[in-house]
DNA sequence: TTATATTAGTTGCATAACTAACTATATGTC
DNA sequence: GACATATAGTTAGTTATGCAACTAATATAA
């Protein structure tokens, strides 16, 4: 056994991902606290179709860094929620195409006010440099572990 | 609807935590191939233990940041495969301890060097100053966010 | 054009997460 | 001592995750 206990300690908070899971949490706490009945998993989802509405499951896959069984259920979930719809692409017929449904568009505006303060309260005191560094590392480590 | 929707896209990374998914997954899959049947999710537990052994289910939520009924099934599954054992505190009834077993013990040398092999491969190309800085800006996050 | 390989999506199985409601034991206050 | 409160752990219910095996449709190659 080597004798780097103490960094590799360290290091699997980094592979755990405390502090997103605690702002993931405070976020989905939120949401309930503000009677928005969806998870946050969910407006994941949502939130890559208000961006841009029309997504085939697979791209949302690539977006959001699933895999295809869970968008499959994920989808299943927010279309019993009544919020998207699977429409079937014409061009090629393996394809669905998820659209945001009416029910879906007033929820937009509540939800990202709340995951701005969500954010602010948890960015609080971190500077802008810090900011960039973490998302710097963070998309270096996903490329070295892919 | 404020307009910085790019800042709150890429804030969202933040949130979903992508890189420690990205090295969680190679780390389970690093275990499987080594015919280590076991889930990061358990070998955290096993890591805890391995530092100090005996302790409550209690401090096992505090040091891995789970919640109480998480930590039951936890260890419920470890139990199963015989990895550890719950044993009655003498000083307080309400309290189990959880002791790793003779045959968790091989397996902390062998998770050990995968934990630092697939952390090496992560981190390639990462500077110290940069792990600081990303460990600070975590713990920071999360004492905001708790 | 027929056989093979690839891609999009679904389903089954196992593990794990959180909340809320519950039991049992300890502690604190009157 | 008795009643209220807090703490440790379990259980039920719902959602989500990953892998592997599967179907259906498309693309490639002989």
């Amino acid at each position: 056994m080597s004798n780097n206990q103490f960094k590799r300690g360290e290091l699997y908070s980094v592979i755990n991902g405390v502090a997103s899971t605690a702002v993931a949490r405070r976020l989905q706490k939120n949401f309930r606290n503000a009677g928005l009945e969806i998870t946050i998993e969910q407006w994941s989802i949502l939130y890559h179709l208000w961006k841009e509405d029309g997504l085939s499951q697979q791209e949302l896959c690539t977006r959001t860094y699933r895999d295809k069984a869970s968008i499959t259920r994920l989808i299943d979930n927010i279309e019993k929620l009544g919020l998207v719809e699977r429409i079937a692409s014409k061009d090629d017929r393996r394809v669905n195409m998820v659209y945001l449904t009416d029910a879906a568009k007033p929820l937009q505006e509540a939800t990202y006010n709340l995951a701005n303060q969500t954010m602010n309260e948890a960015l609080q005191g971190i500077s802008k440099e810090e900011i960039e560094i973490v998302k710097s590392v963070f998309q270096r480590v996903y490329e070295n572990s892919k």
